[in-house]
DNA sequence: CGGAATCCAAGATGATACTG
DNA sequence: CAGTATCATCTTGGATTCCG
């Protein structure tokens, strides 16, 4: 509608679309985490909640449950007593994780930067209280 | 402490920590939208508004602010009147959205695998309800 | 062991009205 | 025009408890 949205900046958007998509998927707090731990190879749930620092028992079920939905993880039962399920990162995860790969890059090399650039904005913008 | 976290897992999680800062960043309801929005060169805030679909004027303000925040786009204001601001991507900007267009492309592929993927899922555990 | 169910706190988002 | 302020709401995440 507006002027700028020509047809460049159009497909611009198109293209960001599945981008948010997936970036639902992986961005929660703790999926990015979870995909990490199964990477390589399949591991317990009690291990997995051992492994991802800091999170709950709900959290780390939704996410899994989320991730499996979406393809990104698979559940194994062992109908054994105890009982005993496994998960581990699809191909799809590894396709994504490495596709994250730049994006890690990137960010490991900028890390600093962005860290003091936020600073600097926030020196700037601090309560002038005094 | 799990044996599964080797040296190589380790460094693995070490290197996702970066990737999850700026995915906090960037994943958003609409930080992405607003990146793509500004990459092609200054925009002011009402044509913003009407760009970026369906967002309000508080998240709109908010997600820019934490993107002027993180160096991602720049506030540039001309004390006319009426009041006229301009925000743009930065370099930064350009970068991370460059680092994204793997993950895009790979979403574009997988798109319709994803969502049969999912819809099978929301199948095989839908309500058994009778 | 591996969850599901419930309750609650916190944060994100939306709608609306007001202002320099 | 470009916000800010306020309130209502929806979603997330954590803690706890119960179960096969």
């Amino acid at each position: 509608m507006s002027q700028r949205n020509t047809d460049v900046s159009q497909q611009v958007v198109a293209a960001a679309c599945p981008v948010a998509e997936i970036l639902d998927r992986v961005s929660g707090k703790w999926a990015i985490s979870i995909i990490v731990a199964t990477v390589d190879g399949p591991i317990r749930f009690t291990e997995l909640e051992r492994s991802v620092e800091g999170i709950s028992r709900r959290m780390l079920t939704l996410t899994l449950r989320n991730l499996e939905r979406d393809g990104l993880v698979t559940r194994t039962v062992y109908p054994t007593v105890p009982p005993k399920v496994e998960y581990s990162a699809t191909e799809w995860a590894r396709e994504v994780y490495g596709a994250l790969a730049e994006l890690t890059a990137w960010a490991e090399r900028h890390r600093e930067s962005i860290a003091s650039a936020r600073a600097a904005y926030d020196r700037a913008h601090a309560e002038p209280a005094r």
